[in-house]
DNA sequence: TTGTAAGCGTTATCAG
DNA sequence: CTGATAACGCTTACAA
């Protein structure tokens, strides 16, 4: 604050150690924590720095370490929900250690998916933490060009090869959960309703053997994108096939494309659950508040941001070889009313 | 890409200079356009730098330039889906341009907001789209250290001394619209209800002058914060009033709260719109999908981030003197099921 | 314990 | 039109 001539030069360690008749070196030094300064001296330049309002300039700082003090969080969506609690997790954890976020969004764009990597490593970013796109090569590319730290976020299966944390929640046992609720209840034509190129076919196999292992027939519908225009052609397709063989229930990965498919019910004048159940995954807070409540297996975004967040710092602040580490949040079933027994007892089963 | 060691040296200017025999200066001008390179060299060095994989090293030319590239935008609530949209909007122009998003919360702590302004402006963060916090000084403290280009987002009548763009949806009118609304159905015991500190107390003002234009007695609840839980809270205290005296209808800042005045509805076993009837603004995605649906006022979220980058961006590369402008952005009624008539006629009209 | 000086990769000034 | 050269503000050997 104090001498804030609007835009005027910000104090910088010279102008400290011009007044107080010391070099630069030992101002950095003190300013730093770093050995090399007498305790004396120290509180006088402390006393100083903190009087004629300075902070670090970290442009220069960046330029000298090759450390921005920046954390990239890059996902695939700005618009899902889901990713506004994995990024308050994120940022807060970032804030505590004193970095800030950097955020991106590929658009389900692969090609703006690699130019933001090179952004962030042009900027010097520390660690990116990914939400990546099916098909992209964005982490590889993150590790060929800085050889940071990398945490993929829900993308189980993307790069296996690559030495990343990874933070996923535990979709093999959603997408069991998901089935067996859905045939406990009577269900036999059950689908997966997923976006093409999200990185999380991982899910979509999941579902698949669940399905095979209760011996039905596994289908998966892939929309376009997570518009709701595209589901709801998506929706319309498979109704299209006649009551006899459409889907009587389905599953999605994520609460917002559930939301989706209850916009492109009422498009097309069905009623939830009673023609179709649904069930989300990721449990918003607008799910229960829904008409009619959604099923959805529940899981702790802020937590997953939260962990993404502290597995990087960790690993940069850590001498050690760091190595890859994986967590997997649980989650946890919250039946609720878009799911019940289909209307129509189906006779032919669908083998 | 071509010679990419894990965290291997990048290419610098040197030594594409190097390689081609020529000076960094020649380097530097070729490749960003500038005079005093022939056409034929700065063909050569195009090339070369392609090939060898060049970009530019950010934290070099914001130390050298002063400008980082960098937009910051800084909003009060990661939490509320509002700030997704405004934030895509806001993401996607900048993209545009070449500039990335710094982002940060302040959760509505008027030291975190302070502290976020001071890290932005460290990081020599070009431009500043702000969504304050009532009684913080952010805006002021930005123009004070940086004299960079602030965008002040939804506070209309915050820091009216400052010369900042402004964008906002119309207050005015959304107000009025509502108690018009409510009035019609026959309410008369409408009370707003608003977030401490939320720099949107011109909310509260309309919602008084609107009641009192048609001679109804204003009443504005406030909430401790955001939480469904201290929404929960107020609304007791409000109930607790009993039933000749509490409100009927409840007006709000946002969707977003009125999803907490939904949750707190279901605790307190009351119902929508029979007991209660709720105004919200926005119109989130989900707004249409909940139980009932929510009666509420459109306004173009991804516009107004749009809007805000837009602004700022054009400040920052016209040389000439940066005009304050303000946007105001239509809202737009949309009548649901969360409002309705009142259940009981209240004989004793609360003037 | 302190001070000195060499860069980090750019941009910009100024002689040739 | 070109090519040295001096900053930008900081960190970090290394010398005193």
């Amino acid at each position: 604050m104090s001498d804030g001539a609007p835009g005027g030069q910000r104090t910088t360690l010279a102008d400290i150690a011009r007044r107080l008749g010391v070099s630069v070196g030992a101002v950095s030094a003190a300013l730093n924590g770093r050995p090399g300064v007498g305790d004396p001296l120290r509180r006088t330049i402390e006393q100083t720095a903190a009087q004629m309002g300075y902070s670090r300039n970290r442009s220069a700082v960046a330029l000298r370490t090759r450390r921005s003090g920046l954390i990239g969080l890059l996902i695939r969506n700005l618009r899902n929900p889901f990713f506004l609690d994995v990024a308050e997790g994120f940022e807060r954890e970032c804030a505590a250690h004193g970095s800030e976020v950097l955020i991106g969004s590929s658009h389900y764009d692969v090609a703006r998916e690699q130019a933001l990597v090179r952004a962030f490593a042009d900027r010097a970013v520390d660690a990116l933490a990914l939400a990546p796109i099916g098909g992209g090569t964005a982490g590889q590319s993150w590790q060929a060009m800085t050889g940071a730290p990398l945490a993929l976020i829900n993308a189980a299966t993307y790069g296996q090869h690559l030495p990343a944390l990874r933070v996923h929640s535990d979709g093999k046992a959603a997408m069991e959960g998901a089935v067996r609720h859905l045939v406990a209840l009577g269900h036999h034509r059950i689908t997966a309703l997923a976006v093409k190129n999200s990185s999380e076919s991982d899910r979509s196999e999941y579902f698949r053997a669940a399905m095979r292992s209760v011996g039905l027939r596994p289908r998966v519908l892939l929309a376009t994108n997570t518009s709701w225009n595209a589901i709801e052609l998506t929706l319309r397709a498979d109704r299209s096939r006649g009551p006899a063989r459409c889907a009587t229930a389905v599953v999605t990965n994520s609460d917002d494309m559930a939301h989706g498919i209850y916009a492109a019910v009422r498009q097309l004048h069905l009623n939830i659950p009673r023609d179709l159940s649904v069930l989300g995954n990721d449990d918003l807070d607008t799910s229960a508040l829904l008409d009619p409540p959604l099923t959805t297996h529940y899981v702790d975004r802020r937590g997953m941001g939260r962990d993404a967040a502290r597995m990087l710092l960790q690993t940069l602040n850590s001498t050690t070889q760091p190595q890859p580490r994986e967590v997997v949040l649980p989650v946890a079933l919250q039946v609720r009313g878009s799911t019940s027994a289909p209307l129509t007892r189906d006779v032919a089963r669908d083998r």
